[in-house]
DNA sequence: TCGACTGAAAGTGTATACAATTTTTCCATT
DNA sequence: AATGGAAAAATTGTATACACTTTCAGTCGA
């Protein structure tokens, strides 16, 4: 059997679980009871686990099993902190570059997003809001890069539900329209301003500086 | 037994010996020679192998086995692409808050590389080379940020083990004292500009142009 | 001689077994 | 009733067992 296949499907269900609040920061996982739920042994549930480790959605205690992470403010701080600097010169990368069918593409994107607000659909409005970051560094190719903001978003996902306090990513799509104009525009140091202060706006809308709040260990 | 330690020891130990270049691209990884080298079972070797997967350090092909990675010229560029993003905004934002502390390390961090360079240590200079970048990370308190640089610079390695062609690397030294003198004078635009062109350089000196050289697998 | 088949050897993929640790339960003691 | 502690249950950490796939050597046939 090919040996990602397994693991990789488990991984995918738990990241997909973890990032749409399924499963809460500091809920125990253990390896039994998800064994059973997926129906194959430990062995596969521990290979997933280990791999949860390292994109940091959850962290394993020695001999205590494995939990849904819970991120610190400061961890979220520096998150945040290494998504505006990929992602200031990724715009202005994808700006000098910007090519028709790039256009179209995050058209169609931030009209999907629009309609998921319209509907007052949340869990996939949050998703989309994600992947709108993600799909402009797809549409650059790079793979690479990709995968690491992609990760970081993952991250991010977790840092939302925990530190949530005011509904300010409700602007999120307007801001995602106007970086779009800018970037229509060729106007580089405007598309660059407007994602910085995006980012810096959705790192604001929590609470980051208050103790962890009801979902504390 | 503390469960990362053991498996954790392994990877470190792993990943040592492909950045150092003692595992060359393409060798085989069989886990029944590494679980006698290590003096533990195959469990553990699988945990490190599938963690160097995800650090793209290695590569596993289904009931094949496992291969330390080759990675191919077109992820070569996207990895250097990624971290002229990261690097140009950290170097902007060090500039911004850098403290005498912090001057001083970079200065003592320069200097065992002149050393280095000096009595012809050509292992612990290329080693130091790619410290001087996560040095910077850490200096900066982002931990989140100086390990998405410290994984990349791993992959860095294979890459110029793979694809070096000038000893372009020479200069790094140089640029990398350049860059610090740009950032004791503040001067955020000279900065940005020398660590851009430095990883320019780096780049450059590889052959990504041609087909992967004498180590095919 | 070359090529294709065949069977053995080696290696991977998953499950299970077992030792060690933690958590829970339950009873005795204050 | 509350507390402390010991035994039992549950859970983790590692090793081993076993089925399945690939690899390779050797043989047979053209």
């Amino acid at each position: 059997m090919d040996s990602s296949t397994a693991t990789r499907s488990i991984v995918d269900a738990l990241t997909k679980a973890i990032v749409e609040h399924r499963l809460h920061p500091g809920t125990k996982l253990a390896e039994q009871k998800l064994a059973d739920h997926f129906g194959v042994s430990r062995t596969l549930i521990r290979q997933a686990l280990f791999q949860l480790v390292q994109k940091r959605l959850i962290r394993m205690e020695p001999a205590r099993g494995a939990f849904v992470a819970t991120p610190s403010s400061d961890e979220a701080r520096q998150v945040f902190a290494v998504r505006r600097m990929i992602e200031i010169e990724m715009t202005r990368s994808f700006v000098r570059n910007v090519t028709p069918a790039q256009i179209k593409a995050l058209k169609d994107h931030v009209a999907e997003e629009k309609a998921a607000v319209q509907r007052g659909d949340v869990a996939g409005r949050t998703d989309l809001l994600g992947d709108f970051h993600v799909r402009m560094a797809e549409l650059m190719g790079n793979e690479v890069l990709a995968q690491m903001l992609g990760e970081l978003i993952s991250r991010c996902a977790l840092i939302t539900l925990m530190y949530q306090s005011s509904n300010a990513a409700e602007h999120s799509a307007e801001e995602h329209s106007d970086i779009l104009k800018a970037i229509i525009a060729k106007d580089e140091a405007l598309a660059v301003k407007l994602m910085d202060e995006h980012l810096r706006n959705v790192e604001e809308g929590l609470a980051l500086d208050r103790k962890v709040p009801s979902n504390d260990i």
